[in-house]
DNA sequence: GGTGTGGCCTACTCGCACGTAGGATGTCCG
DNA sequence: CGGACATCCTACGTGCGAGTAGGCCACACC
């Protein structure tokens, strides 16, 4: 999927001249990439600039600044993160297969671009207001629709179901996180279907008395 | 549970003298209070010698640099969490019981000395190799203890088990810490056994067979 | 062929925060 | 009392990287 990953970071050609909507999403592309390998910190708009093959200020013509380039990438993929969630949950009536699509869609999540998902699930700039609250917001919003559903089946509470349903959503994103990075221990389909099971089996016909 | 937060990053005294020892463990509770609070980006030095009420070379008597400073205090946090897990393992032979008492030290964990959990589930430097190393062999290894336990009792291969383990104690941390920044929705109690009988529901007894 | 507009570049400023040099001051012992 | 040692301070050097000033160049349209 990558065409380049050698030491020099790689400037382009640095001649190309582009429209500006083109420039604007190639531009995306390389912050993706710089802001993945290294996390905010250390991503710098002059590397991300270079990897694009292109100057600082075409940068700064485009995104008014660092902080608002790395927003924008992030609220790609939230919004990408819930819409898969969401998109599973409404798959099916069926709750045990809610439960199995739920996990591909979580799986399927951190499988794309890259490894997009650390902009959401590590990212180094919780502690900044604006994207802190997209990450909680993003993963509160999975969390809900999962206690929704459970708050319909069983006598729990909604603070119970709201806990049980972060619960459930964080096992799915570590779960799915670890699996990412051992590549090669165990298939996709094996590995959404042993968690998927683990959780079904947990949750299903919970109990309504302690 | 704190006694100050006004306005003013309130400098102590500045005219006390301590013996080395004394001002090192006080340098490290200033330090704590700062990273937890900003994350270690947003944390300057100087406040850290500040709230100690102390400037800021006396800082570096004790800790050679700032990453330095930060691993002391992460090497805490972390063997503190390695620790409870496996207490928590080894306090009984049953595994239903083991179950509950591994929910309970992660929640006990996230309570514990204001917010020191953050170090390590929500550090912003986790990019930086010595610090991502630690985070991760520490969860790693309570995913191990948990694992091992599975594969003990299952028919699972070791990569099946080790997704599990990895899964459930991902579950524990991201139940506590959500159930932490909610005190009062629900007793500590209560939301260790709801996560508990959660998690053992879904791995008792866990079927040999797909 | 001129002229304007849009895209791009080189080269700079500037602030912030880590880390340090060199000096003062309190305490303990001979 | 005097000097040695340890603790602490004020004030500074320094590097790095975000963001900017000002100008160049290609292409399109008159």
């Amino acid at each position: 999927m990558e065409t380049r990953v050698t030491a020099t970071p790689d400037a382009k050609p640095r001649g190309t001249r582009l429209p500006r909507l083109a420039r604007r999403r190639q531009l995306l592309s390389a912050a993706q990439e710089v802001f993945v390998e290294n996390g905010y910190h250390a991503a710098a708009m002059d590397e991300i600039a270079d990897r694009a093959g292109v100057s600082k200020p075409v940068l700064y013509q485009h995104f008014p600044g660092k902080l608002e380039l790395y927003l924008a990438l992030l609220d790609l993929h939230v919004d990408d993160m819930v819409n898969r969630c969401r998109e599973a949950l409404a798959s099916t009536q069926e709750n045990k297969l809610r439960v199995q699509a739920t996990f591909g869609a979580f799986f399927d999540f951190v499988s794309t671009q890259g490894e997009a998902f650390r902009l959401v699930f590590e990212s180094d700039l919780r502690n900044v207001a604006p994207v802190r609250q997209r990450v909680e917001r993003s993963l509160q919003e999975c969390a809900e629709m999962v206690s929704a559903l459970i708050q319909e089946d069983t006598g729990c509470t909604s603070d119970e179901a709201h806990l049980l349903g972060v619960g459930l959503v964080g096992m799915a994103e570590v779960s799915a996180r670890y699996w990412v990075t051992k590549h090669g221990s165990i298939p996709k389909d094996a590995a959404e279907q042993l968690m998927a099971r683990l959780a079904w089996r947990g949750i299903s016909g919970f109990p309504r008395t302690a």
